[in-house]
RNA sequence: GGUCCGGUAGUGUAGCGGUUAGCAUAUCUGCCUGUCACGCAGAAGGUCGCGGGUUCAAAUCCCGUCCGGACCGCCA
């Protein structure tokens, strides 16, 4: 390799020396007699002057955007009036180019690369890869995989690799498959988490776990969300939740110093789910701004307005000053999230006006001091049963986020949500199920409530690290004494025979010496997205796939031929029409 | 499975019943010795996603469909 330097090491100690850089063409700026190549690789961008007289002229005018070239010449200081300030006071007087490849016309221009549709820029993702703000993104990453590792390799984590080809359980989301050629008819799938490997691991005795581990989900994908994403997994023995927390905060901390060199204050806030859901109407808050929930029920019980006289639960959130049409966009907000309207009173002086004001003579004095409402601001309510009240005006708090940028300014809140149930009915199906999964610890004091009928009351050892809204990290206490892991499969309907066919190996585990442990696992796309300022996964990711789960540039998924089919034993059903 | 938004030269967009389908940029050619989103002049480039319908006439209106995005359901 004939290159001395990347372009972004080039620095004043470099001036007056002869450089040989490699890279792509950024820019040309073509004079006629006197040709400017702006030349980039992955650290930075030069200016090249091609001079006319020079030797290397005839080969510079043969450079194109993205031709990949090296360029020999001087590094220099810009002559005085042409300088721009840091490294654009030099440029690269080249006394020798050559086009080491060429390069079709891009399919799209790199610069204005934030402005092109993104099946473009996934279609040609090695063409948007180059673009710097996506460098930056992968390399960010590549630094925060670097401080996890080294703080977790010096806190005596073990890095430990489990199977990508695993077998498929019934809970949870739905399996990735694949067919086994060597047992036809029978199917790996692909892991959900390495949840029963790492606590295997822990029963193994190795104590401290850790993996960057890339899980499968089949399930329905959105902006944060990927069909195969990546964990930054974790189990810890002879732990309690305290400690767990502890170690994580530090290691969070220690990730964004690192990576984005941003003090995390210590220790971050925790709340639990139901103050969460409550104040919030998430159990994933984003608290870099307030606005939480005031409880009015009180006041409506029994009152004039009938929607809100019987409802469970009245909540009521201060905004600023709304448009109807902006209030309208709000209700859509609310209904889309299972409201049945969403009520709202103006403030106008010391009362009220507009939407619900002929109702509300009698609470308004209340409702001003307990929501503090500015003048000529508005209150919007939702009324119904607790969860569904809050949290459809959850979804409201955040649609106010985003129209007023309540959020702005690139700050970073972390906090914990903890003492999550440990069970959750579901409706659906008229039947218990966990809520975070059926290996979570209950609170000691609560385990007594199993099979009654509080026993949606119990609380989990489970806790959720959230970063901005964004739920980056979830965990829990594991269950270690085979009793208790029992309790828990009765509760959710699971017989010993079935506990037994699913889980048969796992629980023979449990039952072989098992120490206290529990651990977390971070979405590690997720809380890249968020460090890195993104609005989608998909700009902290090199390769992904689009909201159907397909790759545009690769074109998978696809079909496969019959022959392959066949040697795996797979039939592929012919593919029913719908309609008429 | 559902809701909403979108699809017009390579890219980004305007046009929303009758236009030679406009603009910017990229591309190509010519000119140009201090540009830095270089500039100037010119050229080429379009199955207005696809199919059907309404109409004298459809990029434009209607229906269907495909594709892209956001969200709900779903995601322990």
């Amino acid at each position: 390799m004939k290159r001395t330097a990347m372009i972004g090491q080039l620095n004043e100690k470099h001036a007056e020396q002869t450089v040989t850089l490699q890279g792509w063409v950024n820019r040309r700026r073509d004079l006629g007699g006197l040709i400017f190549i702006e030349l980039r690789d992955r650290s930075g961008v030069v200016q090249v002057q091609v001079e006319p007289d020079s030797a290397a002229f005839a080969e510079a005018d043969k450079l194109r955007g993205e031709y990949v070239a090296e360029i020999e010449g001087v590094y220099q200081m810009r002559p005085e009036s042409q300088r721009k300030g840091g490294m654009a006071d030099f440029e690269v007087i080249a006394s020798r180019v050559k086009v080491l490849n060429a390069a079709k016309t891009p399919a799209f221009e790199l610069d204005k690369g934030d402005s092109v549709s993104e099946d473009i820029r996934l279609k040609f993702r090695y063409l948007d890869l180059r673009r710097p703000e996506m460098q930056r993104n992968l390399m960010l990453r590549s630094k925060a995989v670097a401080s996890v590792t080294r703080f977790l390799d010096a806190e005596g984590f073990i890095a430990v690799e489990t199977p990508m080809l695993t077998k498929s359980t019934p809970e949870g989301a739905r399996d990735f498959l694949v067919p086994s050629r060597l047992n036809p008819g029978e199917f790996y799938a692909l892991p959900q988490s390495p949840q029963l490997f790492k606590q295997l691991l822990m029963i193994a005795g190795f104590d401290r776990y850790y993996q960057l581990a890339r899980c499968f989900r089949d399930e329905d994908l959105r902006a944060d969300r990927q069909p195969d994403f990546t964990q930054l997994d974790m189990e810890l023995s002879f732990v309690e939740q305290e400690d767990v927390l502890e170690l994580q905060e530090r290691l969070l901390a220690s990730v964004f110093r690192d990576v984005l060199d941003v003090e995390l204050p210590l220790p971050f806030p925790r709340l639990s789910y139901f103050e969460a859901m409550d104040k919030y109407g998430s159990d994933k808050p984003d608290l870099r701004f307030n606005s939480a929930f005031v409880d009015v029920t009180d006041l409506f019980a029994g009152a004039a307005f009938q929607a809100f006289a019987s409802a469970g639960s009245v909540k009521v959130m201060a905004a600023p000053e709304l448009t109807r049409k902006q209030i309208d966009e709000l209700e859509r907000v609310a209904k889309q999230h299972g409201a049945k309207g969403l009520a709202w009173l103006k403030r106008d002086g010391d009362g009220f006006t507009g939407g619900i004001s002929k109702f509300v003579g009698d609470q308004a004095a209340e409702l001003l001091s307990r929501t503090g409402v500015a003048a000529g601001g508005t209150l919007l309510f939702a009324a119904g049963d607790w969860q569904k009240a809050v949290t459809a005006l959850g979804a409201v708090r955040l649609a106010l986020r985003d129209l007023f940028g309540l959020a702005a300014g690139g700050q970073f809140h972390v906090s914990w949500v903890t003492e999550f149930p440990q069970l959750e009915y579901d409706e659906d199906n008229a039947r218990w199920t966990y809520m975070h999964h059926p290996f979570t610890a209950p609170h000691p004091d609560d385990i007594h409530l199993f099979g009654t009928e509080r026993q949606g009351e119990i609380r989990a050892q489970a806790y959720d690290l959230v970063l901005n809204g964004f739920e980056i990290g979830g965990g829990s206490i594991r269950i270690h004494d085979p009793a208790v892991q029992e309790k828990m499969f009765a509760a959710i309907g699971f017989t010993p025979e079935e506990a037994h066919a699913q889980f048969g190996f796992f629980l023979d585990a449990l039952a072989a010496g098992t120490p206290p442990h529990g651990g977390i696992a971070w979405g590690f796309d997720r809380l890249l997205m968020v460090m890195a300022g993104a609005q989608s996964i998909r700009e902290v990711i090199a390769f992904p796939k689009n909201n159907r789960g397909a790759d545009l540039m690769a074109l998978a998924p696809a079909a496969v031929d019959a022959a392959q089919l066949a040697e795996v034993g797979v039939q592929v059903a012919a593919r029913v029409e719908s309609g008429s």
